[in-house]
DNA sequence: TTGCAGTCAATATC
DNA sequence: GATATTGACTGCAA
């Protein structure tokens, strides 16, 4: 009756429990199943994935980081379910196994990479039998991304890293091998995590092969297997490539691989790969720091004047603020784990204000922290009033959206009303101007001392605040700080999740880097307001 | 359209 | 040679 009613009146996935999911979930790995091999997998014996309860699909990351908050929730769901047939713990094994295989690894992945089309090894490779990757694996995992409990990210990551380096495994391969990623995706994973609830599903899959792997008694075994394998390949290659002029490298039809040395254009040569001058980045940080949103007039401007394209300029700004927002994320979790778990409040309440804010909270940004503060700098932007006041709202605004929660970034969806330059753009959640305007209007006049050279950026604001902004800025940008601080509190993972991160941030508030970050915001302020006060047009100066 | 998340891949740095 | 950094790109959502 359960499976005819089913059948004939799904429910839309949203609206199904995790428990009503399971037999959703249970019928497509069928489906994949037959795909490879036929029939209903009875208890997982063989390749059918045999997915019985929710249990099994926590199991393999139960075992863990996973973070204590989650736990209850999915505890109930994993009540095996006694009336399931399938839910002895063989099931359970099944899945975990199948889960666990030396992961499926990327077949996504680069596309050209050729994983092992050359590696002959590949086909007796049994330790890493990559799962049926079109099959049920790269469902599977999608399926245990989405119903994983909350995973300790930052815990996660400590793991691999210990785990990578005691054994002398290189990020290239564990990345290539068991994420699907590149070497520099995974050194930017594992040095910059950001928290589960931060994740959108497929941020969180890398998470979670990186804990299926940890689960995976053999994982360092069959990882050396791999390397070895490699290593075989590559001596082969070498050799062959070396007796007959041949490269063996499978020549991509029409592909270009010698770009360097062909000698005829490749069709489509790669462009070089622009690379910013300390100035030209110091100019965009100044500029990021009026306006972390600028209006394509400002983006206009800022290329012409540092004579990049514009859409240099544009992924700048976008790199930056992603970067730094994920910078503050790790600050949060250093914080939070100072700030010791104290309660924990649901990740998903604290999702909510967390992300954005980073902005201003970045070190670099001198921006958003500041403004943080509570009186702050809106306060003081406030008092003095007139237009200038609009002009600088933004920094402060876009901090003192929530007082509340200061340390926390603020929260995407903070309605942020631009800038009047940008008026009409849509904003960013963050709301990343000020109160209401944005920026003094015309952004290049808002900018700084007018006095500067635009080659000269590092002259840039003689006034002593922007001296300190640039110090403080320098001092807390650096992601690099924070990450090993990050490094150092493995414990801190359940307190990543687990507590309050206000709590985490409201202590961080307190420390001289806040106060610095305070004070140059003001500073910020103050030149904002004294550039929209001027008549004449100003031009950026870096 | 704009911003963002997630990545790639070239290049820098260790 | 391994790892870190970072400009650019893709896909998605609002």
């Amino acid at each position: 009756g359960s499976v005819s009613d089913m059948l004939s009146r799904p429910k839309p996935w949203s609206k199904l429990t995790q428990k009503g999911r399971e037999p959703f979930i249970r019928m497509q790995l069928w489906l994949n199943g037959e795909l490879g091999q036929g029939v209903l997998p009875v208890q997982g014996q063989q390749q059918g994935p045999a997915l019985h309860s929710t249990t099994s699909l926590q199991d393999p990351l139960q075992q863990g980081c996973v973070s204590s908050e989650s736990t209850p929730k999915t505890s109930a769901s994993c009540s095996p379910a006694p009336e399931s047939p399938m839910s002895s713990s063989e099931s359970v094994k099944s899945l975990t196994e199948l889960v666990q295989q030396p992961c499926p690894p990327i077949e996504t992945s680069k596309d050209g990479k050729p994983p092992e089309p050359t590696d002959p090894p590949a086909p007796d490779s049994q330790p890493t039998t990559p799962l049926p990757l079109s099959g049920h694996s790269a469902l599977s995992i999608q399926e245990l991304v989405a119903m994983s409990p909350e995973l300790d990210t930052y815990g996660i990551t400590k793991r691999v890293k210990e785990v990578l380096t005691d054994n002398n495994l290189g990020q290239r391969l564990f990345g290539e091998t068991i994420l699907g990623l590149t070497q520099g995706s995974v050194s930017d994973l594992l040095a910059r995590p950001k928290p589960w609830h931060k994740l959108s599903l497929k941020g969180r899959e890398p998470f979670v092969r990186m804990q299926l792997w940890l689960n995976d008694p053999n994982n360092v075994e069959k990882l050396m297997d791999m390397k070895r394998m490699e290593k075989k390949a590559y001596m082969k290659r070498r050799h062959s490539s070396v007796s007959d002029s041949q490269p063996c490298e499978p020549p991509a039809v029409g592909i270009d691989y010698s770009q360097g040395a062909s000698p005829q254009p490749q069709h489509q040569l790669k462009k070089p790969r622009v690379v910013l001058a300390p100035e030209e980045k110091e100019a965009l940080k100044r500029a990021y720091q009026q306006k972390p949103y600028p209006s394509p007039k400002t983006i206009e401007e800022l290329a012409t004047q540092l004579n990049l394209k514009t859409s240099t300029v544009i992924n700048w700004f976008h790199n930056y603020r992603s970067r730094i927002r994920r910078e503050l994320f790790i600050e949060e979790i250093q914080a939070g784990s100072q700030g010791q778990a104290g309660a924990s409040d649901s990740p998903s309440a604290r999702s909510g204000r967390a992300a954005p804010s980073s902005e201003g909270d970045s070190c670099d940004g001198v921006e958003a922290a500041d403004a943080e503060e509570p009186g702050g700098p809106a306060a003081a932007a406030k008092s003095q009033g007139g237009p200038a006041e609009a002009a600088s709202a933004p920094a402060p605004r876009e901090e003192a959206p929530r007082p509340a929660e200061r340390a926390e970034p603020p929260p995407p969806g903070t309605p942020g009303p631009d800038d009047a330059d940008d008026a009409g753009r849509p904003r960013p959640p963050d709301g990343p101007d000020g109160p209401d305007g944005p920026a003094p209007v015309p952004n290049p006049a808002a900018a700084p001392a007018a006095g500067e050279d635009a080659a000269t950026s590092a002259a840039a604001p003689a006034e002593g605040p922007g001296a300190a902004r640039d110090g403080a800025e320098r001092s807390c940008a650096l992601p690099s700080t924070s990450a090993p601080a990050a490094t150092r509190r493995p414990s801190s993972l359940q307190s990543l999740f687990g507590l309050p991160e206000a709590a985490g941030a409201r202590d961080s508030r307190d420390n001289p880097l806040r106060k610095k970050k305070a004070a140059n915001l003001n500073s910020i302020i103050h030149r904002l307001e004294k550039a929209a006060s001027r008549e004449e047009p100003i031009e950026w100066e870096f």
